[in-house]
RNA sequence: GGGCGCGUAGCUCAGCGGAAGAGCACCCGCCUUACAAGCGGGGGGUCGUUGGUUCGAACCCAACCGUGCCCACCA
């Protein structure tokens, strides 16, 4: 047998080129298979759990889902890795409103809509898409390799959960803080629904503030308002108590216009008397600030729009929608000779429906409510009092601006797909809230609530409720509280706050999470949101097929540093590729090299290049757990990959092919094991980012059968080397001058260069002559060699080149000489600090040991520099 | 209207008090026996502007100019 590092004589087993279709579906079913990915609730080891942030079963997952489950998978597998009982419980959300209104599109384009088909057979027609859509996620999961226990998987609304939603709420209603009123709430007239405060989007809209006479004489009163409409249902005009310009009007009436309706003048210190003309008309029905004044005053609320916003009140407007009624209204007011002044622009605030982009109408109506004052303060107290982490920090003062000034939260939905309400209303009026043990009563007149709950609700038990609660479960035992939350920053107050309101409340004062890691937006190469209008999204399965779900994830975790948002482009993807591609090449020529895991790791006998990579593996490790520690996935990517690329292929890989060329048989061996451990051990290090290509590459070189449950590596002190990286980097130094300098004189690699090499000694580069010349290609200086290039490579070392007489000596001397004015610079500049006793005096002794090794390097150039030029 | 953040190489970003960095892009030279999805070398930034603190500022403070996001019931 040979001992040439020919791939293609010694390993058969691994193609030239990573193919990554072919190695992932084998893998990831054998993992599953194996049952790599269950966790034990029964097992003595620490406890590490994530629940994952469950998808809407609204279609597919985005490149964003993949950010977030990349996130997760890095960190679940490392924890495994190191011997924690993991789990990554997944699972999906029902997502009310959204998954309704995806089926309602679907039916629409039968020419159907839901109540055609009545309730239940609508319910059953979601339940099918669920059943599609939901395998679909499942599919898009396996292909990123996400190792979640398959075994646990939840819905929001299968049995467990659902029976975890009618006991909460119980509790919360018996507690008394659930509770159903009439208010104001945010009304789609599109989807039919109250919404709550955040799935109302405002955005600047441009309207008209109009301006309308209301009474006559010298009781006129002038309002401003953008939705002239519901002047129709006014019920008085409101003006500051203070304001002497209506002093006098205060407790008189006015006639309301078109309406022939009177109405009171009342005073209320929410009208901000410099606004306008410092005289508001309260519609109490269609406005929650005039809603509040309504109440203050005990005036009546009128309603004048129905569901749809069409109006409603008798008169010439009757059945106009909402948006024709306003010009139609202006239009008899003017023609009344009721408008004063012209309509002008006028920016403001309007919500829309999250779903459907229509605008949001204010409407009054009878709702239930979580009263979230205490909730929140205790989901406000968890994070001020430390139990519970956010990364990054700085996302803290936003957590606490919502927490703290929190409305409380309309949890009633007038849609079919979710939880229904638990409530049964009797014929004498009574209201019975039905726990998941109780009895619904029955009889005559007895129904129940025909509303269902804010998606929401469901979703913020999922970290408990997925273990098992309300029972005490194994898993609930060992798994609550869960030990990360990953997810985006954009969700923070729709689930991250709600989860902590209810796990607090449910768990008897138990944080839902210890961590809550909050990731980014996934954005194009050029900063931009990903939008289908804009063209520039990207399917994570198309990137999945074209270049492996191992480069898919490492371009996400490359940006995924806590906060940051994550810009990624298909030559990113690409490079990310080449990465894998270069660890599969780099294993394969370890391996046609003899590269082994078997025996002890030597200790004595080290070359340096062994103990300087060794070292430099030691500091890599320590690196990448801090960085793991503290969810800097992105510097992570970037420490493995350099370590990776430069250190171990661009010069481990080349400083050892002498030796594993050579005839020496016990360095042969030695190399062969340090190898090893190196690739073997950047296989682990590499395997919670990419674990495809790591774990094909493991089991190949090591024999053993997956990389999965293997030992995280442990930064071993011992074997950090000082010496060894100075030396190394020393040799570099060399080599990388001579070979700038080949490559300034544009010497062909083919063509021989005579050198002499001198300060070896001094450097400690004595032993490595050969390898330098190796690398920089140099050969011996022979009998006639002749130096036409004195080189100073800044380490003391000096080496004398012949070129056979292609030194271009004009620009040699020019760089030489711009050398030599930066090296007088810098020495100039150390010489000034040193000279300034404010600097030596107040400055830390390390510094100023630092300025002058600066200044005696700097005069050591100069010195060599203006040596060199005189010998060219 | 409040709050938060960001402006560093052509692009995306790291560095956050002691000599300006990475990836990609760009330029030059190479099929050197793991890898051309590669190898070697190189150019490119007065770190948004103006002041201040400091022996020393990309880094701390202030103002300004840009820009992004979140929250918000002034008609």
């Amino acid at each position: 047998m040979t001992d040439t590092p020919r791939a293609a004589q010694a390993t058969p087993a691994l193609s030239a080129q990573y193919a990554p279709g072919e190695v992932e579906q084998r893998r990831y079913e054998q993992w599953v298979a194996d049952g790599l990915f269950k966790a034990d609730s029964s097992s003595d080891k620490p406890p590490f759990a994530i629940v994952l942030p469950p998808p809407n079963v609204t279609g597919s997952l985005h490149i964003g889902h993949a950010l977030d489950h990349s996130v997760q998978d890095a960190v679940i597998r490392r924890k495994r890795m190191q011997g924690y009982e993991t789990l990554w419980l997944p699972g999906m959300d029902h997502a009310g409103i959204a998954t309704q209104n995806v089926v309602e599109r679907r039916l629409a384009g039968e020419g159907v809509s839901r109540h055609d088909l009545g309730r239940e057979a609508f319910v059953e027609r979601v339940w099918q898409w669920k059943a599609e859509s939901g395998g679909k996620i499942l599919g898009q999961m396996t292909r990123l390799g996400d190792s979640v226990d398959w075994s646990r998987e939840r819905f929001t609304m299968d049995e467990g959960l659902s029976r975890a939603v009618l006991t909460i709420f119980k509790r919360l209603f018996d507690d008394g803080l659930i509770y159903r009123a009439e208010r104001i709430i945010n009304w789609c007239p599109r989807c039919l629904t109250a919404l709550s405060d955040i799935e109302v989007e405002h955005s600047d809209d441009e309207g008209e503030l109009v301006s309308i006479r209301y009474g006559d004489g010298d009781d006129a009163i002038v309002v401003a308002t953008t939705r002239a409409e519901t002047m129709l249902g006014d019920t008085a005009v409101a003006v500051h108590p203070d304001d002497e310009r209506y002093k006098h009007l205060i407790g008189t009436e006015v006639e309301l216009p078109l309406t022939g309706r009177r109405i009171p003048i009342v005073a209320d210190a929410h009208v901000d008397p410099a606004f306008g003309t410092g005289a508001v008309k309260v519609t109490p029905a269609h406005d929650p600030n005039d809603f509040e004044i309504g109440q203050r005053h005990g005036l009546p609320s009128l309603t004048m729009m129905d569901e749809h916003g069409v109006i409603t009140v008798h008169g010439p407007f009757l059945g106009l929608d909402r948006f024709e009624a306003r010009p139609a209204v202006v239009a008899a007011l003017r023609a009344e000779g009721r408008i004063v002044a012209e309509k002008r622009p006028y920016v403001h605030a309007v919500g829309h429906c999250q779903r459907c982009n229509t605008t949001v109408e204010p409407r009054l109506s009878l709702q239930w409510f979580v009263r979230t004052e205490p909730l929140a303060r205790a989901a406000g107290d968890a994070v001020r009092d430390g139990r519970v982490r956010v990364e990054p920090p700085e996302l803290t003062k936003r957590y606490f601006g919502w927490v703290d000034n929190m409305h409380d939260w309309c949890i009633s939905r007038q849609l079919w797909w979710g939880h229904r309400i638990p409530v049964w209303y009797g014929p004498n009026g009574e209201v019975v809230c039905v726990g998941p043990d109780d009895e619904a009563p029955t009889g005559e007149g007895w129904v129940q609530d025909a509303d269902v709950l804010d998606t929401w609700f469901s979703s913020a038990l999922w970290p408990f409720s997925t273990l098992g609660w309300p029972d005490e479960t194994p898993d609930l035992a060992k798994f609550y509280p869960t030990s990360v939350l990953v997810t985006g920053y954009d969700i923070l107050f729709f689930w991250v706050a709600r989860m902590m309101m209810f796990g607090l409340y449910a768990m008897g004062g138990r944080q839902p999470f210890d961590v809550v890691m909050l990731h980014g937006m996934v954005r194009d190469q050029y900063g931009k949101k990903m939008s289908k209008s804009f063209g520039n999204v990207v399917d994570p399965l198309d990137w999945i097929e074209r270049f492996g779900a191992d480069a898919t994830r490492f371009t996400l975790l490359r940006g995924a540093n806590p906060g940051a948002d994550v810009p990624v482009s298909e030559e990113w993807v690409q490079g990310a590729r080449n990465f894998a591609n270069k660890l599969w090449n780099a294993t394969r020529y370890g391996l046609a090299g003899g590269a082994t895991v078997e025996g002890e790791l030597p200790t004595e006998g080290l070359s340096t290049v062994d103990r300087w990579i060794l070292s430099r593996l030691q500091h890599v490790i320590g690196e990448v757990d801090q960085q793991f520690e503290a969810f800097e996935l992105a510097k992570v990517c970037d420490t493995l990959y350099h370590f990776a690329w430069d250190d171990v292929c661009d010069w481990y890989l080349e400083l050892t092919k002498p030796v594993l060329t050579g005839d020496d048989a016990e360095a042969k061996a030695r190399t062969r094991r340090v190898l090893g451990h190196v690739l073997e051990s950047l296989q682990r290090l590499l395997h919670p980012i990419m674990p495809f290509v790591t774990e094909e590459l493991w089991t190949t070189l090591t024999g053993r059968p997956t990389v999965v449950r293997a030992a995280w590596p442990v930064a071993d002190k011992e074997l950090t080397d000082d010496a060894a990286e100075r030396e190394v980097d020393n040799l570099q130094r060399v080599v990388t001058e001579v070979r700038r300098f080949r490559a300034d004189q544009g010497v062909k690699p083919a063509q021989r260069v005579v050198a002499r090499l001198e300060g070896l000694e001094a450097a400690g580069l004595a032993a490595h002559e050969g390898l330098i010349r190796s690398l920089a290609r140099l050969d011996q200086g022979g009998g006639d060699f002749a130096a036409t290039a004195k080189l100073a490579v800044g380490v003391g070392v000096t080496v004398e080149l012949d070129t056979r007489g292609a030194i271009d000596v004009a620009a040699e001397r020019a760089r030489l000489t711009k050398d030599r004015a930066a090296a007088e610079k810098e020495a100039d500049q150390c010489r000034a600090k040193l000279g300034n006793p404010a600097f030596t005096g107040k400055a830390p002794d390390q510094v100023v040991a630092k300025i002058r090794q600066r200044l005696e390097a700097a005069e050591a150039d100069l010195a060599r520099i203006s040596s060199q030029l005189e010998a060219l």
